[in-house]
DNA sequence: AATGCGATTCTCT
DNA sequence: GAGAATCGCATTT
């Protein structure tokens, strides 16, 4: 199990958003690795998109993070009580990222449930086993990231890696296969003119933890 | 110093 | 489908 290189997110964002569906998204927690595979994520490309908070090129304290060298974490506060997740892409001085919308939960699940719900995982209904980490927010919370992170590298704490061996064992239960990659519109960002309509949205269309479909 | 709001989620209806 | 929760940050005074 090894960390993806640099070089995979020093290239186009809309190409690291797509191919990081399918990577395995672990967290150290506790000493224990705990998430799942990514299936939904979303791309914000900086200067000419309206949607980036780095839209214009603007820094403010908030955005330095994107800035910064490839393969770095960039984590926000939204609405006063959430958390979102997103990874630097392209050449340090371009200020892309992408958000990571949604995983299938797998590894860890006990503990990514009380982190949710504050109830084991085998009391859960399908809704909330459903629920765990369908959503930038939720998967936040499931995996206990939080603004700690921000503005470090992927390695230690947080890691993205592809399938392999070791992961296969990891696993609690049945992955759910790989079906075709839908490319769509970006959730919560009407304000953005032009840029709402960008199809920079991708997905698992048969994957049941997307956020939305 | 004050204001306005959001790359969301949950609970109702 | 509508409304509330809740606060850090960007922008304006």
């Amino acid at each position: 199990m090894k960390d993806l290189d640099k070089d995979f997110y020093l290239r186009k964002t809309v190409t690291v958003a797509k191919d990081l569906l399918g990577k395995y998204l672990l967290r150290n927690y506790n000493g224990q690795l705990i998430g799942g595979k990514i299936v939904e994520t979303e791309a914000y490309l900086g200067l000419n998109d309206k949607a980036a908070h780095s839209y214009g090129g603007k820094i403010t304290n908030r955005v330095k993070p994107l800035y910064g060298e490839a393969g770095g974490i960039y984590v926000y506060m939204i609405y006063g009580m959430y958390y979102c997740l997103n990874i630097t892409t392209e050449e340090t001085g371009t200020p892309e990222c992408v958000l990571i919308r949604a995983i299938e939960p797998l590894i860890g699940l006990n503990n990514m449930s009380l982190n949710r719900f504050k109830k084991e995982y085998s009391n859960l209904k399908e809704r909330d086993k459903k629920n765990l980490t369908s959503g930038p927010g939720k998967l936040c919370m499931a995996l206990n990231i939080d603004s700690s992170l921000n503005n470090k590298m992927l390695g230690e704490e947080l890691l993205i890696v592809d399938y392999d061996k070791e992961i296969e064992k990891l696993l609690e239960v049945e992955e759910i296969s790989d079906s075709n990659i839908v490319e769509a519109k970006r959730i919560g960002i009407d304000y953005a003119e032009e840029a709402k309509d960008f199809l920079y949205r991708f997905y698992y269309e048969d994957n049941k933890h997307v956020s939305k479909k």
